[in-house]
DNA sequence: CCGCAAATGAAGCCTTGGCAACATTTCTGT
DNA sequence: ACAGAAATGTTGCCAAGGCTTCATTTGCGG
């Protein structure tokens, strides 16, 4: 193929930019589940697909299909009829996904973002913060909290 | 439904976060896509299904497709075998989404992203950015710009 | 002005993630 | 112990956003 004129030297690298979102994107559901499924076995011993779905938000169906995708790609496992429970590579996911919710949050509201828009904006945007965005925004935080930051209310 | 368990108060309200995440994200393709042919507008008069496709890193159906559905959303218009050109709701969204974009990058960078890195987390995080964090973003960044931050390295 | 390559369109397929409707299994209370 | 309710599973539908393959239109060079 030759493009005459969309060549400035960035359109090469631009699509990769993309299918990275992409690719982001197609993990954050599974997190987003794992991460519930997670808090409900914290709970509850157990998770339940009517649990599930219902904090979720969706109807009972996806929640299974959810889970089925879940159980395909090894994170989770269950049998007809009970609960789900996580694999060890699903609690580790879990894990993770806790953590950098944990450190997204309390950053956004140290750079003072109210604190229920930034549990509702990081919902959205944790599935796409890397490891080393995530390392600086630790990196922030501690030295936020060393320095008793003037306006932080933490 | 009664759930003996999972109403511990929050349940109430933890879905809600989950679709908005959805509905942001049902927008992010649509914001990418007019964004990138607002910058081939600026750069060439039009955009070129080729061009979106090849930026965009999809095949030229996938480009096609997207933008009938800008036309349906009435973002975009269009002549069979022409170039793609924005409506004024369109160019006003591709405008907001450029803006959002380089806040959120400069942002980044300033609590200590590095520039690459945040380039490309920008990319799926920025859909998911509110307003209100958005300004968040800006206070901050006028804050460092005028204090001259301690210890950041921009 | 005509042919051929490049660009665009059209059709059909896949997966994901929603949904509703219906079938089946568990569980619970009497 | 059993009937009805609740939970789960199954099936089939839809739209979005990918893809490939094939048809058509543009547009350029000879």
């Amino acid at each position: 193929m030759q493009q005459d004129r969309a060549d400035e030297g960035e359109a090469t690298v631009e699509p990769e930019r993309f299918n990275q979102a992409r690719a982001a994107q197609s993990m954050a559901v599974l997190e987003d589940y794992v991460e519930m499924i997670g808090d409900l076995i914290s709970e509850f011993g157990e998770a339940r697909i009517t649990d599930i779905a219902q904090r979720m938000g969706v109807t009972h169906p996806t929640a299974t299909k959810a889970v089925s995708r879940l159980k395909r790609e090894g994170l989770a496992v269950s049998r007809p009829y009970r609960g789900v429970f996580l694999t060890e590579a699903g609690a580790e996911l879990a894990e993770r996904v806790r953590m950098r919710h944990r450190t997204l949050v309390d950053f956004l509201v140290a750079v003072g973002v109210p604190a229920e828009t930034a549990e509702l904006d990081a919902e959205g945007m944790e599935h796409h913060v890397s490891d080393a965005t995530l390392r600086a925004f630790e990196t922030y935080l501690e030295r936020a909290r060393a320095s008793d930051g003037p306006d932080f209310q933490d």
